[in-house]
This record gives C-alpha cells, structure tokens and sequence, in this order.
DNA sequence: CCTTTTTAGGGAATCGATTCCACATGAGGG
DNA sequence: CCCTCATGTGGAATCGATTCCCTAAAAAGG
C-alpha cells in the first residue's frame, strides 16, 4: 500500500481520499485493492509517483528501466506506488525521447483473403509477446496508398516495417530504403533488403512433379500476371521447368492467366477446355482459381479427378471442404508472420544487413488429384 | 525553393549543399526538386523548417495548424520549405502536447474471418480518410488479452477504439467505460455504449419468412451458443417468433447448435437428419455452417434445395460460388465499418453520449432455397 | 495626431518521459 | 587519517511539437 505522509487528509475513508504531499494534491479512490486517480484529473505521471514514493523522477525512471543504481528500499517504494496506481508510462514521451514508439507498422494491399490475415495474425502473436503493436496500412489494394502510407509510419516513429506486397515497385523501395527504418519484407523477394519468402518455384515445381507421378502428362496451368513475381512468375517457372524435365510438351492454350478471385479460375478452366487436344490436370497458383475452375468443370459435368485433376496453392480454409477436397500447397503464413517478426526484432537492434529467408511448405495430399 | 541567406555556402553545386543560417546547419541534398536532409542526421524538425524559413517555431506551428495571425509573406515561405524538405510534425511530440494522437484502436478476436476483416476494411477506409491510423490489437480469440490490450491501446492514447466483440464481458464493459476514451461497438449491443449492430433478429425472422413464402413449414436451425448475443440469441429468436407467428411448431432435434467453423455445420446437418420428422429447410446462422451443411447433403444425396432448402447469413465471398449458389443475408460490413468510423470521429468531438445504431441488411436470393 | 484595435510574430513554458552530470555518502586501501 | 571508488539520488536539459503571453507595428477610429 501506499504510505501515506503525515500530511494526508483523510476525506472518507472507503472510497475518497484527498491525497497531498509536496505540493501534489489529486483526488484517488479505493477499488480492487488500488487506489487509482479519479478520471478527468488527466493521467498519472511519472512525477505523480515519484511524489507519492518520496523520490526523484529520474529514480522512477531507473526502477521503469532497471538501470543505474537504485536501492532496494526505494525500489520496493517506487513498485509498490507503480502496482497501487496501475501506473503505466506514456509511450507518446517515451518514444518522444528515446525515439522508439514500440509500434511495427505494416503495410498490406488488404486483409480480406487468407493469406495476408494469416501473416498478420501470425506477426501479431509473436510481436505481442516482445510489446510490440501494429499500426495497419491498409492501402485497399490502391498502390498510391503505399507511399503515403510509408510517410505516416514515419511520422508515428514506427521502429519498424512489414511489406506484404505483391509487386514491388521501385520507387517503394527507395522510399524504403530511404527511411532507415527496419523492413521485413514479406512473400517477395527484394534487393537489398531483408526478405521472408515462400517456395514459390519448388512448391509449384513438386506439385507439378505430383501430377506426373500420378500418371498425367497434360498438364494445364492457371496462373497470374508475371508483375507479381512470387505467385506469376515463381510459380509459372516451376511448374514450366517441371513440365521440360520431364520431356513433357506445353500447349500454349494450357497455359492461362486470371486474377485473383473465383470467377477467374472458371473462366480460365472454360478456355483450357475450348482446346481439341485437353489435359487431364490442371495447377492453379492460388486456391481460389482453382475453386473457381472446379466450379466449372461441375457445370460441364467433369468428373475430379479422373476426368481432370486439380490442385490449387494456399491451403485455403474452404480447400479441404470443397468436394472432392483440394490438393493444394500449405505455406503455413501463421508460422511465416512470427518468423517475420523475428527477423525484425533481430534486424532492429543489431544492424543487420539484408538477408533472404525462404520458409518451408507442405504438399497437402486430398482428393482432386 | 528554399532562398539561401548570404551565409550559405555552397560546396557542390548539384547535390551537396552546406547550409548554414543562424547557428543551424546541415547536409542536405537535391533530389527530385527537394531538397533531403542528410539519412542519420535525425529526423527534420520544426525548429529547422524555422530556421530556414527565418521565422520562429510558433509561426511555423501556426502555418502547419493553420491558427492564429500569419502574414501572408510568411506563410508563403513556410509552406516552400515545408514543401521543399517534405517536412511532416512528430505525431509522437504533437500527441504528447495535445493528447491527441490521430490513432484509432481496435480490439477484435481475429481478422482471419470475413466479417471483422470487411468491418476493419471499411473502417480503415473512412479513418484513413481523416488522418487517423489503426492500432490493430488482435486478442487471437483469447479473452484474457482483451483487458491487457486495453491498457495498451490507453497508454498509447490513442483517440478511440472499436470494439468488435463476440461475447461482451462486463468486467472489459467497465474497463473501456473507465478509460474515458470514446468507444464504439461492433455488432453486440451494449448498454450505455455507442454501439453499430446488425438487425440480427429482422434479417432471421425475414429469411425464416421467405422459407415459409417458399412453401417450407418444417424448418429447421443451426445455431451458435446464446452467450454471443447477437449471432447466437438473437438470430435464434427471430427464427423462433416468424414459426411461432405462422403457427409453425419446432421440433427439437430441428435446433441445433455448433460453432464458427464448417465443420460444426457438417455435424450438425448431421444430427438434423437423424430424426424420423425431417425438415424441408434449414436456416443456418453464418454461411460456414451452411458450407458445412451443404457438404453433408450432399454426401447423403440430398438435393439441395429439392430435399433440403438450405440458407446461410452473412454472404461471404464463397457462398455466390457454391452449387448451388447459397441464399444469404448481406450485412454490407464494409459499410457498416465505415459507420463505425463516422459514429466515432462524432462522438470524438461533441462528447456525444450512448446510442444505438441498427444498420440495414439486405437479403440475397440465391438457388439454394 | 493621438488612441484604440487588429495583425504579426517571438519567447518561454509545457506535455511525460530519459539521461547526463554533479554531489553526497560510506566502504575499503594504504 | 586521507584518498579513492562504488553506490545512490536529485537537478536539469532534452526530445519536438503547441500555446499562452507579451510586444511591436500597422490600421482604424476619433
């Protein structure tokens, strides 16, 4: 509890005291065993409980860091008012002065598909243990937002950075570069900075290779534009290379591009069946093509697998549900978003330079294949 | 441009410019038709757009915050360097001054499902719209963060917070109620709050009649534990009192319940199915558990909506692209997000009190029932 | 032409922390 | 017994803005 001086008034004793010492005077009640300033007051300060534990507030400050020296007795004294106030130091000040906020901020082109909201997730749960928050930049996909954006993480002292892009835009990373402010970033791959990537070229290269064991030898391909070089381009080159190794030819009408949602893996699907000489399996760079292509192939009364196999990227949550289940390629984008807090963490206070990390994936194994 | 004083020494003509004024001095560089000051020098600060726009800090505060008496001349010259340097105020020193740190928090139990990651979305949107950031605080559906998470968002003052809540605890009700900082709350109605919710009981009642306008009389319900109000109580007694108003009597193995995932759906379409009065219909309280529905219709060669008309709320991106096409509700949370924006940016500054705000929904024929 | 009022802008305090520096003890060494 | 050194603590400057207050000049009013 705190002591109180001979100068305290005691007001009412449950619940209202009039607390005053040198000079500091503010009205505290009684609850859950603490006394906590009366709202409206403004907050407690540091000078508050330096006051109230009878020392300087650079003691305060050395018993908040654990550093320098401090005595036990004044140490006990500074705790115990910190536990009774609930006093938690601003970080506005903290960061103000010592020029770290505590803050990551991440910069993401949405939150509404799997993969990003996992990677946050993931990023979150491990930052959170080091106290670490995130400041969201969502740019809604507007590629105008990314620099506006770095600007405000600048202003608000971010310590650090996440990209989750999908194209890489060389003005955004000299901007980035610019800030000197740590940056992590996440699924593609960039010169000269510190990167977390996926298997993008084995990944599709060993599905592809899935599908050849499995039997098949025409084998279609669903991609995206090649701008996006983790999932257009990486992918498309593996399952391409894949393909040559093993002698297999590529009809160019097998080959084609959607975007990324449902709609557009069924209208690739019905331009791989316009074809006279049809594959019997098709790789589809993100779960959602795929689901759409399956989506038409029920229409045209396709049997999956054995009229045509199917297998898409990303272990959607819906993947494992469709019928018949989805072979697709986990990334594990939880376990890839602590691993980029981790490297941040790492980066930020020991200067390190760039790095790649490429993290694992699993080939999921159900049905449509 | 900045106008160099005679005391300013050019060094190199094109890049590197020594630039001294009244004790101030500085590497900058000509880049893109700005002039940058030197990476590693720190941050440019007022006290440097001062200097070199030969006025004091105050003026410059005054230009930025455009109050107070500024001629016309010194404006002109501040905002040039302002603009030259690409100069923009610490938020952390503002907020620590003003205690306003154009920061928003947000507490929600996960952004890896569609709703709270449209709300976040939209609310970010409309945020972003006026200078304010989000400060994500993901609790990862565990309750205990809630609290730890509140002190966070309080310590970093921010200005606001949204909170987007399955299960409203009293004890985190009185918490955010004791911070003293404007709330609002997602989706759950709260007493004495400012709450956005969805008219959960008008949108089941109305989707329970349209199975009754379809012929339906045997109905049955997938539901979630009461606990969550609003998805779980509230949308089972809207579907209770449309049967009850049309004389419909309610079987009790037609009620069951499960959880947020689609799997729960399969179960419980499962146990549905069990009884010898089977139903014709089943409202499902979110589209997953009509996903999962779905899936085990099928398996036992169901047709849907033949045997069984089914229905699911909340029309997620899949449900248009399931077979068949799922009818659903559409609580347009991007929109909703956006409100939550516009009730909190009010309520920030006209101390408004508690109030209730009921968003539309729009109900979404589809082939399923 | 003198007084008020408006306009303009500088100085200094302030927000809530951290941190350097100076000073005061007390212990130990010679 | 004096000197050094480790320990403990407070004072004051600082971070980068805002804002109150005060002074000065210009404009308006009589």
């Amino acid at each position: 509890m705190v002591k109180f001086s001979k100068s305290t008034t005691i007001i009412h004793t449950v619940d209202v005291i009039f607390y005053k010492q040198r000079g500091f005077h503010a009205i505290i009640w009684f609850e859950n065993e603490r006394f906590v300033r009366r709202r409206g007051l403004g907050m407690i300060t540091i000078k508050d409980i330096a006051e109230m534990a009878n020392v300087s507030r650079s003691t305060v400050s050395r018993v908040l860091n654990n550093s320098g020296y401090v005595s036990e007795d004044a140490r006990k004294r500074v705790e115990q008012v910190i536990k009774d106030t609930g006093y938690v130091p601003s970080t506005n000040a903290k960061a103000l002065r010592t020029k770290k906020s505590k803050v990551i901020g991440v910069i993401l082109p949405t939150i509404q598909t799997e993969t990003p909201s996992r990677i946050v997730t993931g990023l979150g749960r491990e930052l959170s243990k080091h106290g670490y928050q995130i400041l969201l930049a969502n740019t809604d996909h507007q590629k105008e937002k990314e620099m506006e954006y770095l600007q405000v993480l600048k202003i608000h002292q971010v310590d650090g950075i996440v990209l989750l892009a999908t194209n890489t835009d060389k003005k955004l990373i000299e901007a980035i570069k610019k800030l000197n402010i740590p940056v992590v970033v996440v699924g593609q791959e960039v010169e000269g900075l510190l990167c977390v990537t996926y298997d993008d070229y084995q990944s599709a290269r060993e599905l592809t290779k899935y599908f050849i064991d499995k039997g098949h030898r025409k084998i279609a391909f669903i991609g995206v534009d090649e701008s996006d070089r983790a999932v257009g381009y990486e992918r498309k080159r593996g399952y391409l290379d894949e393909m040559a190794a093993n002698g297999l030819s590529v009809e160019q009408s097998w080959v084609q591009k959607g975007v990324f949602n449902i709609h557009s893996g069924y209208e690739a699907m019905q331009k791989i069946l316009e074809t006279n000489n049809k594959p019997t399996a098709t790789l589809a760079v993100t779960d959602r093509l795929a689901i759409g292509a399956m989506s038409y192939l029920r229409e045209v009364g396709f049997n999956i697998p054995t009229d045509m196999a199917i297998s898409g990227i990303g272990n959607s949550e819906m993947s494992q549900h469709l019928n018949p289940p989805l072979t697709t390629i986990d990334y594990e984008n939880e376990k890839a978003g602590e691993e980029v807090a981790k490297q941040l963490l790492a980066s930020m206070d020991s200067q390190q330079v760039a790095k790649k990390i490429v993290m694992d994936y699993r080939l999921i194994i159900r049905e449509s294949v």
